[in-house]
RNA sequence: GGUCACAUAGUUCAAUGGAUAGAAUAGAAGUUUCCUAAACUUUAGAUCCAGGUUCGAUUCCUGGUGCGACCA
């Protein structure tokens, strides 16, 4: 067994090679030209490409103008002053304006010599910075589906990743639990189901639920259909229908806390959050604060009342209050109707202050698709009119809806992709191309089904997550999602061989007593080596690109190109076998560390690495 | 009608204003006496159109086309 050393290097800062590099360039600035004027000229540091000597590129184009000197020549001089002046870079190269730095073999061992037994780098100090995550927040009348997923894994994935930046995060659901929607479902269930339960039934709670919603448009639909026989427009035949003014009616009664309808509607959401929390369950998803907007849904009007006192707000003739938005470069927006009874927005504005008065937070983000842009943005506006110190911690994460190749799902049209249907699917799909490819042995039947979980909802996960969420995607059913490529499966592979590798060498994860010893190494390193070790290194700057841009598909990116790098470097050398012992070890440490940064980095994503596989 | 997004290989996605626009998948051709071939290697294939700013534009600006969302 080989016992790892942890070197001492109190010369080699924590910042990366890369901010090292950059803050390096700004100091060579100051002293070779301290006369030069280099307030518009930025510097770029980018990994220089494949097919140039070098690890790290300083452009030399922004200075030229400035400095009066050729790309060429200025190169030189940056390159030498670098050379001499750090330890970091043994030599460069001049391509075009372009000055290709190469770092020295010794500083990539320090820096796995410091780091690749720590199970945290890459995270950051805690600070107190409280950070509100809402995510998820469904609707009480219909199981999740397909969309609603890519919204619980972004933000379950944006909550990781701002605790792994320091920020104190607290996860919230919003469950809107309320409404005639959910009066719909209510009525179709108290029509046609014979008093139902999902035990009855053998359904899950909130499908059962679902299956009503989809019974009350069955039998508004008929109704419509009657009332335009006798010629009626459509808009006025939805309106008229019976059982729309019957869902009223339910709805009234249970805004006047009639007995029986709230006994009913208790019944029914119970059933639906029990169905809920398999799903949360299954996924891997929790929740520190749930707030159900059958509690909030009146604070709004308060907001609203004093909103009006302070002339922030206007009433109509009709006794409806709005707030006139046209100095944004918006219209007048209704915040409560004449009825006294409230719209959408006037709710989420009380929450949004409960919210903030709850927790004291700096920032509240909303994972919400980017259908409700404009409404977050009066949100935000309208709150700020007001006062409210709430309105400049809202920060709405807007991702684009996911689309099937003929367009939106819609539930009239049955198109809509079930959640739980998706994840058992992936699941089944990762028993199957387990068994096709005979990799079942050693496994005890328990432990299978586990592996079959990791994989399915892995690849689920991953699918997900590594689009830029700003982007719509689309998603194929037919074609599926496939275990090969850019996908999770790839990566847990790749984990699952170098577990085997530390296996073999009874070598255990994380030691936790950690000698000092250096560690000098005479052969140079290999260019797959250096792929990953370089890969490796600009973990910590993913991470906070990640958080800042409040977009997990970087760590998907990152992730995947790690393994990629992985696994050509496994192809074409040994670890166990490697030319010296010295190569062992080097190897052994890029191996540690890649397994280590793989889980943190997926862990992050709530994807799971199985040992084996 | 108004506002806002988006448009990149056959397909799904990348690319803080920087080098010959990267991956994956589908296609073609290879790799297993050796740490897991769910892998690796090679190959072919793309910036919607027209202007502008710049040493340099997929990226920024203007106009157009297409698709989508929201608002009335």
């Amino acid at each position: 067994m080989i016992l790892f050393k942890k070197y001492f290097c109190t010369n080699i800062s924590s910042m990366t090679i890369a901010a090292q590099l950059k803050s390096a360039v700004q100091s060579a600035f100051g002293k070779l030209f301290p006369d030069a004027d280099l307030t518009n000229a930025t510097i770029t540091i980018n990994q220089t490409k494949a097919e140039f000597t070098g690890d790290y590129t300083v452009v030399l184009f922004p200075f030229v103008k400035a400095l009066k000197m050729k790309p060429d020549a200025l190169g030189v001089t940056i390159g030498d002053y670098l050379v001499a002046n750090t330890s970091l870079f043994q030599s460069y190269t001049i391509v075009a304006g372009f000055l290709n730095l190469s770092v020295k073999d010794s500083c990539w061992t320090h820096f796995l010599l410091n780091n690749f037994n720590n199970a945290h780098f890459g995270e950051k100090n805690n600070t107190d910075h409280r950070v509100m995550v809402e995510y998820s927040s469904p609707n009480t009348n219909k199981p999740l589906h397909f969309g609603h997923l890519r919204n619980i894994f972004l933000g379950a994935a944006v909550s990781e990743i701002l605790k792994a930046n320091g920020n104190q995060v607290i996860k919230a659901n919003l469950i809107n639990d309320r409404g005639i929607h959910i009066c719909k479902s209510m009525l179709a269930w108290e029509k046609h189901a014979n008093g139902a339960t999902p035990e009855s039934s053998s359904m899950k709670g909130d499908h059962l639920v679902g299956y009503y919603y989809v019974k009350f448009n069955d039998m508004l639909k008929l109704e419509v259909a009657e009332l335009m026989a006798t010629g009626m427009e459509k808009d006025k035949a939805e309106k008229e229908a019976p059982v729309m003014h019957e869902a009223q009616e339910m709805l009234r009664k249970w805004e006047a806390g009639d007995e029986e309808v709230r006994g009913l509607w208790l019944k029914m959401n119970g059933w639906v959050y029990e169905g809920f929390d398999k799903t949360y369950n299954k996924l891997g998803i929790t929740f520190d604060k749930v707030y159900h907007e059958s509690n909030t849904y009146l604070l709004g009007k308060e907001l609203v009342e004093s909103g009006l006192q302070k002339g922030v707000l206007f009433k109509k003739e009709n006794g409806s209050i709005w707030v006139d938005l046209t100095d944004a470069g918006l219209d007048e927006k209704l915040l409560l109707r004449g009825d006294g009874t409230s719209v959408y927005i006037t709710q989420d504005l009380g929450t949004a202050k409960l919210k903030y008065d709850d927790f004291h937070l700096n920032q509240s983000i909303y994972v919400i698709a980017d259908e409700q842009n404009y409404h977050m943005q009066v949100l935000k506006i309208i709150l700020g009119k007001m006062g409210e110190p709430c309105a400049d911690t809202i920060h709405h994460l807007s991702y684009g809806m996911v689309e099937l190749p003929s367009g939106r799902m819609k539930s009239r049209e049955g198109t809509v992709v079930d959640a739980d249907d998706m994840a058992d699917e992936m699941i089944a799909l990762a028993k199957e191309q387990t068994e096709q490819s005979g990799k079942t042995e050693g496994f005890a039947p328990g432990e299978l089904d586990k592996l079959y979980e990791t994989i399915g909802l892995g690849a689920l996960k991953f699918y997900l997550l590594r689009v830029d969420p700003k982007k719509k995607m689309i998603f194929d059913p037919k074609e599926s999602i496939d275990l090969h490529g850019f996908t999770a499966t790839f990566i847990q592979y790749a984990h699952a061989r170098i577990c085997s590798i530390l296996r073999k060498e009874q070598i255990v994860y994380m030691p936790e007593s950690i000698h000092f010893q250096s560690f000098t190494l005479n052969d140079a390193i290999l260019p797959l080596e250096k792929n990953m070790i370089r890969h490796l290194e600009q973990y910590p700057a993913i991470l906070e690109a990640a958080a800042k841009e409040l977009n997990p598909s970087e760590i998907c990116n990152y992730a995947f190109q790690l393994a990629q790098h992985f696994n050509s470097f496994y192809s074409e050398h040994s670890i166990a076998n490697a030319e010296n012992d010295e190569k062992k070890q080097l190897r052994l440490m890029m191996v540690v560390m890649t397994g280590a940064v793989l889980r943190h980095s997926l862990h992050l994503l709530g994807i799971k690495l199985p040992e084996k596989m």
